[in-house]
RNA sequence: GGGCGGUUAGCUCAGUUGGCAGAGCACGGCGUUUACACCGCCGGCGUCGGGGGUUCGAGCCCCUCACCGCCCA
């Protein structure tokens, strides 16, 4: 068995243990194991941007979990994607190679985009295994490949079959920059935005004026009907009136509705196709005609008359002058409000009414959210961000992107009828652009005449099934989908972080139930956000660091980096803490340190079946301490608080094992066990202490700093213990046989003495090595007698001639007796 | 407006089922040729956000308020 000699250098030792993982295949699939499978849907990161500390905060939270659960001897699928197709890439694509899809093409343009995520997922396979994940990278896939594609074409056309998706001509949330439909879950709200709320007036037919306030003056235009309140005293002679628009003088009637909010504005308010999801559901409610004053590139179309061309907010100050020089704003406030805009830039969001793809959300609410039920979420609490979404959801999911870089639909359409024609399955992946249809003539009319759709799928679409792709990789492996489906489903494990349980996590959770009717996983880990030091989001910090996670790892280590992500509770978030990485250096050089010491003295030492009889009350407070810290960082684990695990097994390790179990044994370990056979037993007894003691807090290490753990253990265990790496190693087991409260009592009054001499030395300004010449300790006589086999221990530590013990009272007392000559001094 | 999380030592955070307030960093003092100065030992440091309640006993349970963050409307 080697030694550790010198320092331990995290920068070569670093590569080279991740090298020799990847000779060695530690972390590959294995069909053939025996244990549960333990199966992960690994979040595919989008290509679109960098890896930033946000990432490296997640998927080491995740990995911490699935070593765990790797070193509990389950069999682990734990592949990894890569999230290239749609929205996001095209516009990095574009911003990186400062080129136009527009003005490209669609085809050269497509290949750009594959190039660069090509590019851009080696880049990050090279990150992760820096960072030591422990994913095998033989299973990787990328949600663009013609697998996916065909997975998510596969399953889109199920959908249709079974009647979950539908194409319709409806109202759809718009983004005039993008220029596409977008879903629900693509707004995000931007607090803040400055309006002017501006009440106009109307002229009721028997001349009278009807006022409404609006921050969207442009949309008089597209108004169809003014609401007020059923209630609302002011305007009960009004409804059911007619009244024109200003300056269009387009006659609408007055209806009242309960959605009309009295308090607000006027408390009557104008109804337009469309400036809000309100607008949508009175026009569909109250059966209104439909105006249209937007167009799809966000400028006023023809039905706004003398605006027709301007850009909105260009149509919006010139309504406003208008009004003003027609002497028709009878009241303007400056405001400040929240707008929902595509999550995607913050560009403006429109109601237009297009021709879309849906898939049916809404009408099954109930079963969403039972079926997150059946899942533990991890933390609990977050379950119920997951269910608030569902229960505020509008929109059917609109799957439709007008865009380029994406999965097609498999689809075409007869141009005589508009019927929809779906491809066969052999044919998938498809491209409609490049392949006809399965059919030669329309099924409805015919027709031989058809065109493909022209969009492409939402990324969330082909990402909502991960799951589904995670199941045909295995295939080179002799694993077949079916079987797959079979032996795996539901998975376990679905990691990621909270700000995407409104899409990722709820659009998986659909997919599923809709493919195989039951939930896709039973277990997601939800991981909180890495701020900047200041307590910032990264994306708004300035710090290059949070930007950039690499120079992190090369100044502390990723052993230390990843020690920071397991230093807050469960779905928590952290500040970037320079301290808690320098803590988690200390911990690297502390391992060592300690391993050196006592892989130095176990060289001997055989683990053997039975404990050996010796053990004296140091070690079985150790035994039993360790005994307790396993089993609670087991049960911590099993919950998924990863840093409750981290945290007491450093506080075991710090504490009882280095500052004092290794002072307190040394005497037994540096005696010559030639000396007496009974000096020999206890140097025995130490270090099967040792070993287990350290071994076990290895183990415990190891997920969350798997590098200096490996080396250790390869260095000093391996061979012992029977794997080749610590990582397929079996977690530490602690005999029932260790635990013992009497023993941790004990242990307490060794530490008294201990600490009572510490702190006698301390005050006379005394080194901790400095000699005395007694230790007189009185105690109860049961603690008196277990300490007799330990009076070597603590004539080593406390550096006293002798040490006298007294039966007394239960309360232990210590005195110390200084030594009578004076230290003998060099030159003496 | 509704919901969730947080508010504990100067800073970052732990605090299991209610039982005399913890760790690391920082701070003060001392210590060093045999694992470690990325160290060891000793020490000071807190009206556990405010108020009320339940209890023999509350950081923990209940009510209420305040502030911070997030989610949703």
């Amino acid at each position: 068995m080697a030694k550790l000699e010198g320092r331990y250098d995290f920068r070569t030792a670093e590569p080279r243990l991740q090298a020799r993982w990847a000779e060695q295949g530690i972390y590959e699939f294995d069909s053939e194991h025996p244990g549960k499978p333990y199966t992960v849907d690994t979040p595919p990161p989008t290509v679109s941007g960098r890896i930033h500390v946000g990432h490296v905060y997640s998927y080491t939270q995740a990995d911490i979990m699935i070593r765990y659960h790797r070193m509990k001897g389950e069999q682990i699928f734990y592949p990894f994607g890569f999230d290239d197709n749609g929205l996001p890439t095209e516009i990095f694509t574009e911003t990186s190679k400062g080129i136009r899809a527009t003005e490209v093409g669609r085809r050269r343009f497509i290949e750009a985009c594959l190039s660069l995520s090509e590019q851009v997922e080696a880049q990050f396979e090279r990150f992760w295994k820096r960072l030591g994940l422990s994913a095998d990278w033989r299973l990787r896939y990328s949600t663009i490949d013609p697998r996916s594609r065909r997975v998510s074409q596969a399953a889109f056309i199920d959908l249709h079959h079974k009647g979950g998706a539908y194409r319709q001509e409806s109202p759809t949330l718009w983004c005039t920059t993008c220029q596409t439909g977008v879903a629900q879950a693509d707004v995000e709200d931007k607090p803040g935005v400055a309006s002017a709320f501006t009440t106009i007036p109307f002229r009721l037919e028997d001349g009278r004026e009807l006022r409404i306030a609006t921050t969207r003056p442009e949309l008089l235009a597209a108004c169809v009907a003014i609401f007020v309140h059923p209630n609302d005293e002011r305007y009960r002679d009004v409804a059911g009136k007619r009244a024109k628009t200003p300056l269009f003088g387009v006659e609408v009637p007055v209806l009242t509705d309960e959605r009309a909010d009295p308090e607000k504005g006027t408390g009557a308010v104008m109804c337009c196709t469309f400036g809000d999801v309100t607008d949508v559901a009175w026009w569909r409610d109250h059966k209104l005609p439909l105006r249209l004053a937007i167009t799809e590139d966000g400028r006023m179309s023809e039905r706004a008359g003398p605006y027709a061309g301007l850009r909105v907010k260009q149509a919006r100050a010139k309504i406003l002058e208008d009004l003003a020089a027609a002497g028709l704003v009878r009241d303007q406030k400056q405001i400040e409000h929240t707008v929902g805009v595509h999550e995607r830039g913050g560009h403006d969001l429109e109601y237009l009414v297009t021709k879309q793809w849906f898939i049916k959300v809404l009408k099954q609410k109930e079963r969403w959210i039972e079926a997150g039920r059946r899942i533990k979420w991890h933390p609990e609490h977050m379950r119920a961000r997951y269910e608030s979404w569902i229960e505020g959801l509008n929109w059917d999911w609109n799957i439709s992107r007008h865009r380029y870089f994406g999965v097609p639909f498999p689809v075409w359409y007869c141009r005589a009828c508009d019927e929809a024609v779906l491809a066969a399955p052999e044919q998938l992946p498809v491209d409609p652009h490049d392949t006809p249809p399965p059919v030669e003539k329309c099924p409805r009319c015919g027709s031989a005449d058809f065109y493909p759709d022209p969009d492409v799928l939402d990324t969330w679409a082909t990402s909502s099934l991960t799951p589904q792709l995670s199941g045909t990789l295995l295939e080179p492996f002799g694993i077949s989908e079916e079987a797959f489906d079979r032996r795996f489903r539901p998975m376990t494990l679905r990691p990621n972080a909270h700000d995407i349980i409104r899409t990722w996590d709820f659009y998986t959770i659909v997919r599923s139930l809709y493919l195989t009717g039951d939930i896709p996983w039973t277990d997601v880990l939800i991981s909180g956000h890495a701020l900047d030091p200041a307590g910032k989001k990264i994306s708004k910090s300035k710090l290059k660091a949070a930007e950039d996670p690499t120079p992190m790892l090369e100044q502390f280590s990723a052993d230390a980096v990843r020690y920071w992500t397991a230093s807050v509770r469960t779905g928590g978030d952290t500040s970037l803490s320079e301290e808690v990485f320098r803590n988690g250096s200390k911990l690297v050089t502390k391992l060592w340190n300690a391993s050196k010491l006592v892989l130095g003295h176990i060289d001997g030492y055989r683990p053997a079946e039975a404990p050996p009889e010796g053990l004296n009350a140091t070690d079985r407070w150790l035994l039993a301490r360790l005994h307790d810290v396993v089993e609670r960082a087991t049960r911590s684990m099993n919950e998924y608080e990863f840093a409750a695990a981290k945290a007491d097994a450093e506080r075991f390790f710090w504490g009882d094992f280095c500052d004092n179990y290794l002072e307190l044994v040394k005497a037994r370990l540096y005696a010559d066990p030639g000396d007496s056979p009974q000096a020999a037993a206890a140097r025995d007894a130490a270090c099967c202490t040792l070993y287990h003691g350290l071994l076990s807090v290895l183990k415990i290490f190891a997920p969350f700093m798997p590098h200096i753990t490996e080396e250790i253990y390869v260095a000093g265990f391996a061979e012992r213990d029977g794997a080749r790496s610590i990582h397929v190693s079996r977690w530490p087991m602690a005999p029932e046989a260790w635990a013992s409260e009497a023993a941790v009592l004990v242990g307490d009054a060794i530490m008294a003495i201990v600490d009572a001499v510490r702190r006698w030395k301390a005050d006379r300004q005394l080194s901790v090595g400095a000699p005395v010449a007694a230790v007189r300790v009185t105690c109860a006589q049961d603690v008196c007698r277990a300490l007799q086999g330990a009076l070597t221990d603590l004539r080593g530590v406390t550096r006293a001639e002798r040490v006298e013990l007294v039966s007394g009272g239960p309360a232990i007392d210590v005195s110390v007796e200084q030594t009578e000559h004076e230290p003998v001094t060099a030159g003496d």
